[in-house]
RNA sequence: CGCGGGGUGGAGCAGUCCGGUAGCUCGUCAGGCUCAUAACCUGAAGGUCACAGGUUCAAAUCCUGUCCCCGCAACCA
């Protein structure tokens, strides 16, 4: 019996710089709802990727004074280093400058233009030579002589160039359409209201090519006009699941993408501009975009002037990679901004990683060590609490489940972690260290049902944490192929007798930094 | 009157739809335990639920008004 398809991308990084922690939050988190589908018996595809044309790669790889082509992959392969820094599930990763990117790109473009939904016009508009970008009237601003004024302050002048239109105002009508019979398809619902009205107001025609340089995907037939790169940046996610050959086996699994991970900037270009190039061009639209926020540093907005700018990597190797993973996944609300700090991820890596789960299986895997010749202890009849413990740790998956569906992944990692303050203090309750001597049969019961509910916990904590749930499957000699959702099961648990290694501390703990 | 979201103990949030003794996590303080990574468990302190009116036996929750914060209000991605 086949899998059933899960398709899920982020949205892919523009490398004009290097990786910025915006980035790696957001295929954390994307990442830990892959992983956690894939546990859960889907066949999962997750793609991502570097989008790298447009001007601004042009002007950073020019400030640098290498090659473009070589900026564009010295660049792009940072990204790729920090998505295995992350331990990121990715299946693919997408470069827009590959062939068959450019093929895609122009497949879709051809698709539209046999449609009727794509002419050839005049973009005007004011231009910004220093900027070398437009801007709309109401941006501008007045300088001393009454000159008009960039938003950088540079200078403007109206400009004229040829350029291809997509006919996006046919499209309100069926966008609207399309938002009221699919409401799921914009989350979180704050940013559907926003598109709604948005679209509401009316839509004009969208200027889909450029003349005033060649970084870009060749409009087919008419040398000199390169793609806008949100045609192209937006055809990555049919790229990747092999368009143009809508024939292919990996297109017919995995398309329409079941979600599309997104920052909430970019959200018009993907529930307004997407679906109407898929509609024109005669293809599906995905199931659904959702937003996530932006992230502050200590309250405030990063930037290079403020010089609080994240680096992940550096992140990563002070901290590890699961606590910065955990960190972001269960702190910040998916969906809404979130504030890094390093305070807040010390507290949260040591009070829930080392001091509640780590320790909830040392504390407990070195009795039985101790205790049981380092073998799964054999339960005697469960009472109560032993059943209500591991019926809560099942029923965490089932809420952890319902999150991920609904992209609540903060919610997701809090509905298993719940439950690990539960084993806390049934343990404490439950004193098998005080039973070693009264009562040594109760005390293997109360140690198997720890194992065993930590067992419960780490198959959907890898999702999260996937290292060292991973270690902590191995300490309670779980196989490979035995560590999915549907292992939750009982008929799976763990079987009395089964010998276990030596017990190491998973988790370590951070010194807060001495004010 | 452009549209929308929000203002709840030190911090972050839930509760608001379907009014009825204000809840969770972190932090602080006290106690317990000793299996464990000075971890764990229990308890306590701490809130005029932005403000002002109103409806009601009863309002964080419903109504009216005010203040403050934030997002959106199209082609920089």
């Amino acid at each position: 019996m086949s899998k059933p398809a899960f398709y899920i991308t982020t949205a892919i990084a523009y490398p004009n710089g290097a990786p910025h922690v915006g980035y790696a939050y957001e295929i954390i988190a994307t990442d830990a709802i892959a992983r956690f589908k894939a546990l859960d018996g889907y066949e999962v595809f997750f793609l991502t990727g570097t989008d790298e044309h447009g001007i601004k790669m042009m002007q950073a790889a020019g400030a640098e004074g290498v090659p473009i082509e070589q900026f564009a992959l010295r660049n792009s392969n940072r990204f790729g280093e920090l998505a295995r820094a992350i331990n990121l599930s990715n299946n693919d990763f997408i470069r827009t400058t590959e062939p068959r990117h450019y093929e895609a790109s122009q497949a879709i473009w051809r698709k539209m233009l046999a449609k009727g939904d794509i002419y050839e016009g005049i973009y005007a508009g004011w231009y910004s030579v220093r900027d070398e970008a437009y801007y709309d009237e109401s941006e501008l601003s007045k300088g001393r002589g009454g000159e008009k004024l960039s938003p950088q302050g540079t200078p403007v002048e109206w400009v004229e160039e040829p350029s291809f239109f997509f006919r996006l105002s046919a499209y309100q009508g069926r966008l609207i359409d399309l938002y009221d019979t699919h409401p799921d398809f914009i989350g979180p619902p704050s940013r559907r209201n926003e598109i709604v009205a948005f679209v509401k107001r009316g839509l004009q025609d969208l200027s889909i090519s450029r003349t005033t340089f060649d970084w870009g995907v060749p409009v087919p037939d008419h040398p000199g006009h390169v793609m806008y790169v949100w045609v192209d940046a937006l055809t990555n996610y049919l790229t990747g699941v092999g368009y143009p050959d809508e024939d292919s086996a990996s297109f017919k699994k995995f398309w329409p993408a079941d979600v599309h991970i997104i920052g909430k900037d970019i959200i018009r270009f993907h529930t307004v501009y997407w679906p109407a190039f898929l509609m024109s061009a005669g293809l599906e639209v995905p199931k659904r975009v959702f937003a996530h926020g932006h992230l502050t540093v200590d309250g405030k907005k990063m930037s290079k002037s403020e010089g609080n700018v994240v680096d992940p990597f550096a992140l990563i190797d002070q901290f590890g990679v699961d606590p910065v993973r955990y960190f972001f996944l269960r702190e910040v609300t998916f969906g809404a901004d979130g504030d890094y700090a390093r305070d807040k991820l010390i507290n949260r890596s040591n009070a829930d990683l080392a001091n509640d789960f780590g320790n909830l299986a040392q504390r407990s895997l070195s009795m039985i060590a101790r205790n049981c010749q380092g073998k799964v202890p054999v339960p005697g009849t469960p009472t109560s609490a032993d059943t209500a413990l591991l019926d809560a740790a099942t029923a965490a998956v089932g809420r952890a489940r319902a999150a991920i569906d609904t992209q609540q992944v903060h919610e997701a990692v809090a509905a298993i972690w719940e439950v690990v303050g539960d084993a806390n203090r049934y343990f404490a309750r439950e004193e098998p260290w005080a039973k070693k001597t009264t009562d040594p049969a109760r005390m293997a019961t109360i140690l198997y049902v720890t194992a065993e509910t930590i067992r419960r916990l780490a198959i959907p904590a890898q999702a999260f944490v996937p290292a060292s749930a991973g270690r902590i499957l191995d300490f309670l000699a779980v196989s490979p192929g035995e560590r999915t959702i549907d292992r939750i099961a009982t008929g799976h648990q763990l079987a009395p007798g089964t010998v276990l290694p030596a017990p190491e501390p998973v988790f370590k703990r951070f010194e807060r930094e001495p004010v």
